[in-house]
DNA sequence: GCGCCATTTCATCACATGGTGAAAAAAGCG
DNA sequence: CGCTTTTTTCACCATGTGATGAAATGGCGC
């Protein structure tokens, strides 16, 4: 019942934010009670954390193995654009093949990520660690760049990849079907490459 | 009065999101009736509108300026970066310029961009002519890159530039202090070269 | 002063909201 | 089986929600 009572509301909250939906709405998709929901986590800011935290540890663990591994694989020879690709691609990788729920979850991140009065916070709460390692092991491949372009690229980058992996459609929409959201083998083809110039060109 | 609602109804929706807050809050804020809302207004959604409208069209109106006047003056010799500043400075120079009203434009059209369900067909509405006109604008700077090239590059473009205009306090947090929200020009000095040099880099 | 209009306030409705405490049911265990 | 503990349901509360229609207020030409 936890586990039912998490996905419901992880898809609840991706479509319609936090307080777009109310804790009965959670319950009917979850298919129990209203009660059991503040059994088990509390309040509803309760329940939102716990959806965020769940897939926020999978993520994390991902993506230190990920950077880890390709800084181990290239010593002494890294580039922008691997360590960027590790930084990414296990994103991708879940998105494309975990299910509904991961990219429900993504869709959430998005949003947390470009809420202004709490969402900083949050994003500083789960996701710091793996974020500061993307920007130390970028600094590793380019010694000479400054921090602040590196945190300002880090800015750009998850601008760039939260709203694609969020899929709201409107590309395709605006793009009248050429381009297909939810066509991440198209994404991995840019984004990296995308990414990594823009770094290049601002050191 | 009219204008008091939609300042206050501006400010509000960009901190908390469009179901984060009610018309009572936004009646307050103003110093107005709750009525009087929707004597103005008709229902919550069309008060929201009325807010996203207002700002568009101010903004479109100088962006397709912007653009045409790049090109005038460069017959012939038009280069993405050109292109791309003359699309995004028009927004950069309303957030240094226009006041406070315009940074929580700014962060509401960040959210909106970012939500799935009605997020898509909101940006559409409101934005679709101007966004044409910068991927036709780039096609003519660089006649051999690809139409899907290009409409990803917009995707990448407005992810990174919507949550950096949205000013979240993420970065200042995440490089303690190192990079700040509100410093504009450091945006101007970096944004533009990236988003154009991953352009370069695709295509 | 007076009628006419747009504007603003007041009182209120029907319903949704997050949350709670007690009771009931189910599960673990000798 | 009995007993305890965990899990689930039920009934309910106080408050907040968007919205409405009637009444009051104000400005303005005459």
């Amino acid at each position: 019942m936890r586990q039912a009572i998490l996905d419901a509301a992880e898809g609840l909250f991706a479509r319609h934010g936090f307080y777009g939906v109310t804790t009965r709405q959670v319950a009917t998709e979850a298919g129990v009670d209203t009660a059991l929901i503040h059994y088990y986590f509390g309040a509803k800011r309760e329940l939102f954390d716990a959806v965020f935290l769940r897939r926020a540890e999978i993520l994390n663990q991902e993506r230190a193995d990920s950077m880890a591994a390709y800084e181990a694989a290239n010593p002494g020879a890294m580039t922008p654009l691997g360590v960027i690709t590790a930084f990414i691609d296990p994103l991708i990788e879940r998105s494309m093949t975990g299910g509904p729920g991961w990219k429900s979850y993504f869709a959430l991140v998005a949003q947390v990520n470009n809420t202004p009065t709490w969402g900083g916070e949050t994003m500083h709460r789960f996701f710091d660690p793996v974020v500061h390692q993307l920007v130390d092991t970028l600094k590793r491949a380019r010694p000479e760049a400054e921090m602040t372009d590196l945190y300002w690229c880090y800015q750009f980058l998850t601008g760039a990849m939260m709203l694609t992996l969020s899929e709201t459609g409107r590309i395709d929409q605006l793009s009248e079907g050429l381009c297909k959201s939810s066509d991440l083998e198209a994404v991995r083809a840019r984004l990296y490459r995308y990414c990594a110039a823009g770094l290049e060109a601002l050191t």
